[in-house]
DNA sequence: GCAAATTAATGATTTATTCAAG
DNA sequence: CTTGAATAAATCATTAATTTGC
């Protein structure tokens, strides 16, 4: 609330440290994703002179948001490449493949295997994956048995991969309820 | 209705596309709602495995599942977002894609001359993706402005560079335009 | 009550962007 | 500079809800 409260010279904030209002977010993160990366001692004097109609800035922080964003930004994209794998490009992956094994079969995590624990029971403490750190496991994943090639008709083969059912365990049994259904993850 | 006719193998639907059961729906809900956002393979085929119980399911189902619920909350939560800024007027409510101007670099003296070419509007509400989503800001290299490829898209379609005005949004503004906000550099 | 017609949801595809290996 | 990998956005398409006339 008080980001924006003063238009021009923040006086929300107690002046511990620069606290940006959504426009000056927006005018360098778009600067960022034109390219600008690491701006010289005049582009930093510019956009902070021109930042300074939408709230306080100094140089300075115009200095420092770029290299935080520059290393954050870094960050983030490795951390989301070496967790996520590709489960399907478009059907390239995912729909013709025909043992996503193959390519998935990543290594044996060391001790991280199991899956996002806050929800293998209940999950009603939710879990956010924050932009710090989504917790996010490489689990080598078993056979996926998505083998589809479905063309642009209908008719779609189904391929029932994971075709078992709770009735493999004997009894007739109920729905399970909810919050026990999480568990299996 | 019929939607659950089918207590597992869904023989009720003409296979046209996957039609989820109550209960199906409501562990993928629950998932969400617990911060899952982009199951790893993996988690796709355990998802998968135990959602059969409840009905012919695939793993892609899921898979498509959590793609089109991310996007659509994503979706919903900026257009409530956007709607929700009594705060500043006018031309900050713009929506979806526009790009409505494009702008150039003037040429610094110094070598050291960032581009930004063509740069299309950037959503002003896109601070805030969600309460459990990262923010994400992207950078560009893209340094000459060659872009190969353009398309032929409805929403944005802009390559008249020279073209752009104040006035496009509205009278008077109290801030510039974001894209021409970039115009000091 | 019931279907044809219409609308709203949502499953499934396609397209555009992105970073970063090569 | 090119291309691979992986989305996320946008779009297409089909199913369910619902409206409407009988």
């Amino acid at each position: 609330m008080e980001s924006k409260g003063g238009s021009s010279s923040g006086s929300t904030s107690k002046c511990g440290r620069w606290n940006p209002t959504a426009e000056q977010v927006s005018v360098l993160s778009e600067l960022f994703r034109s390219g600008l990366r690491t701006p010289t001692t005049d582009q930093i004097q510019r956009i902070s002179n021109h930042l300074s109609f939408y709230g306080k800035i100094e140089s300075k922080n115009v200095f420092y948001w770029f290299q935080n964003h520059k290393a954050r930004d870094r960050h983030n994209k490795r951390r989301k490449l070496s967790s996520s794998f590709p489960h399907h490009s478009k059907h390239l992956n995912l729909l013709h493949c025909q043992s996503l094994a193959e390519m998935y079969q990543v290594s044996e995590p060391e001790n991280n295997n199991r899956v996002i624990e806050t929800l293998q029971l209940f999950p009603l403490n939710s879990y956010v994956e924050s932009e710090s750190e989504k917790l996010r496991v490489h689990a080598n994943d078993d056979e996926n048995g998505d083998h589809q090639h479905h063309h642009h008709h209908q008719c779609m083969d189904h391929d029932d991969d994971t075709m078992f059912s709770y009735t493999l365990m004997g009894e007739q049994m109920e729905y399970p309820p909810l919050d026990l259904r999480l568990s299996f993850l």
